[in-house]
DNA sequence: CTGAAAGCGCTAACAC
DNA sequence: GTGTTAGCGCTTTCAG
């Protein structure tokens, strides 16, 4: 491997002369400026960052750790987030915990041991919190996406998981729906609690009375959930409309509900939180609270990058975008 | 930060017997593992890595370089080749050129100077070359996902173009079409090269005459594509029928063909390569040649693993995976 | 079974 | 302007 040794033999100066012309640091003159970069050309020399990183203490490498590759709602945060690290000089050791506290915390150790400067993460759900103090005992910089974890206190950016869902469940009172199902990801997951509260929050300001027989807790990538959706179907005084605590729920409730031959919106009306990517510019079908998903990773990675570069106060902040709700065609005015 | 001589000094050993513990290699006592694996828990130490590449020449990382990573062909082949690195021991470092040389050039040189144990890469098309070279001429392990280069030998993980499009032409022939057109990736790229030649194959085949004013090179991530499509529907002879390149770009044609007030495929007929993930699982409607992805990218990481090991053959090796005709709803007989 | 010395490639601190 | 020295945290080699 060519190093900067090789360099200085072949152009007759010091090692600290190469690094030097490498970081443009201290004064050199042209000449030797010259000499030494017309010999990196030639020799193809490449930086070694391992060696930098060992005595800078700093690898401009930021973790960012999802926890569904496929969702596009984790994707867009991804080019958000990557976007930004790049812009600011950072590269991004990517990492997906498919949901799975065991995949998360071998995660964890890596970035340990890899001595990333920051992590942007998005948790999996309340059992994360023993992977968060562990990082959080090693200094590492931390943002969290998307989720809070009880006991952990860190720069966070949330979504209006509450507003969201009264304002999806307001919409179905609005259409006529009295008997509204939620259909929610695992308790476990501060989304899904507070989408529970905005959906209680929407019955009872408009007067509808709870039914605890309307709410599931499922998991937020369940795409097939036949049973519970027939425990619903089955209920003596049934849903007509579901409220899905996110997309792939939503669209395994469809599916769901094809299987048993009922057509949505005919036969049940269905909105949910995140937009669908793709699926939605083919088809605008669904009915949704839209998250600006490619603000929250490059907002998290803002603040991340602002903490490691000592730009931020000590109190860690907490911002909450908004979402949008974005009415198509999967809800539909109830039937008398 | 604790390292070896902090676990060292206060388990009274020397560093060297701290790191033949962390190591499992070479022989020691039982008693002496017990108490420097102690005194690493109790201080939480985790290994520095940097330190580790630097003297063992190796990262344990592996570079995964795709083009778009909001298509969901490439963000399951990320899901394949992150499952298979792990499972391996490896890292990934993630990077995505959103289809542009500049940012690939980027990727190139920090996967140089990170020292990444291989990369798995999917080009952006033919100019990729000069990147691909500067990877090889430092002896970088590579493997090429999706695409090919002219000029870059390199174990390759292809799907098949030419014969996914022939049967795609071939189903819109069988539906009585003549007149089909193809908005195809950039002329730049393999995928995009060989699907024209299985178009034109499958004329060829059916006694079709080829017509050059059918065929459009656009951009593989070109949702929205309003003058070139305006342009067909304008031929003295319209086409009935469109084959699209890939998913981006049926949609798009499809949002156009819309915004004209035309339905499919009521009054066109569309189908097109690579699947659309929650889209058809919401709304089972395009015809499409569906690529394993999942595949590309664990066999293109078992590949590259098998390299960076030693365990292959001096030869590249290519594959061309098989894709798959899934028959939905967006094309239909042609009406006469 | 355990330890001392040297070096991986680089840069900070201090000479000259 | 440029060079020397030392050390980042770890492992290999060779002694004991």
């Amino acid at each position: 491997m060519i190093t900067i040794y090789d360099i200085a033999k072949k152009a007759n100066v010091s090692a600290m002369t190469v690094s030097r012309v490498i970081n443009n640091s201290g004064k050199i003159s042209d000449a030797t400026r010259q000499r030494v970069k017309q010999v990196m050309e030639e020799l193809h020399y490449v930086p070694n960052s391992n060696a930098r990183s060992l005595v800078l203490q700093k690898t401009h490498i930021i973790s960012l750790l999802i926890t569904d590759i496929t969702n596009p709602f984790y994707t867009t945060l991804a080019r958000g987030a990557e976007d930004t690290a790049k812009r600011l000089g950072y590269k991004l050791l990517f990492g997906n915990s498919d949901e799975n506290y065991a995949k998360e915390k071998d995660y964890v150790d890596m970035i340990l041991s890899t001595r990333v400067d920051g992590v942007l993460f998005a948790p999996t759900g309340d059992g994360s919190a023993a992977h968060l103090q562990q990082l959080q005992k090693h200094n590492m910089p931390l943002v969290l996406l998307d989720r809070e974890v009880p006991g952990i206190q860190a720069d966070t950016v949330l979504g209006d998981s509450k507003e969201g869902a009264r304002r999806l469940v307001e919409h179905l009172l609005s259409l006529g729906h009295r008997r509204i199902a939620l259909i929610n990801g695992s308790e476990d997951v501060s989304t899904a609690r507070q989408r529970h509260v905005g959906y209680k929050e929407a019955l009872k300001l408009n007067d509808v009375p709870y039914d605890e027989a309307l709410v599931l807790y499922a998991n937020y990538r369940e795409i097939q959930n036949e049973t519970a959706l027939s425990q619903l179907l089955h209920l003596p005084d049934p849903p007509t409309a579901i409220f899905a605590a996110n997309n792939f729920l939503a669209i395994g409730a469809i599916q769901g509900l094809r299987a048993q031959g009922l057509q949505v919106p005919d036969d049940m009306s269905v909105v949910c939180f995140d937009d669908l990517g793709l699926a939605s510019a083919l088809n605008p079908f669904l009915t949704v609270a839209a998250q600006p998903a490619y603000q929250f990773g490059s907002l998290g990675m803002q603040w991340l990058i602002d903490r490691i570069e000592g730009r931020s106060q000590d109190e860690p902040r907490t911002i909450i975008l908004p979402s949008e709700l974005i009415v198509r065609s999967s809800a539909a005015k109830l039937k008398s």
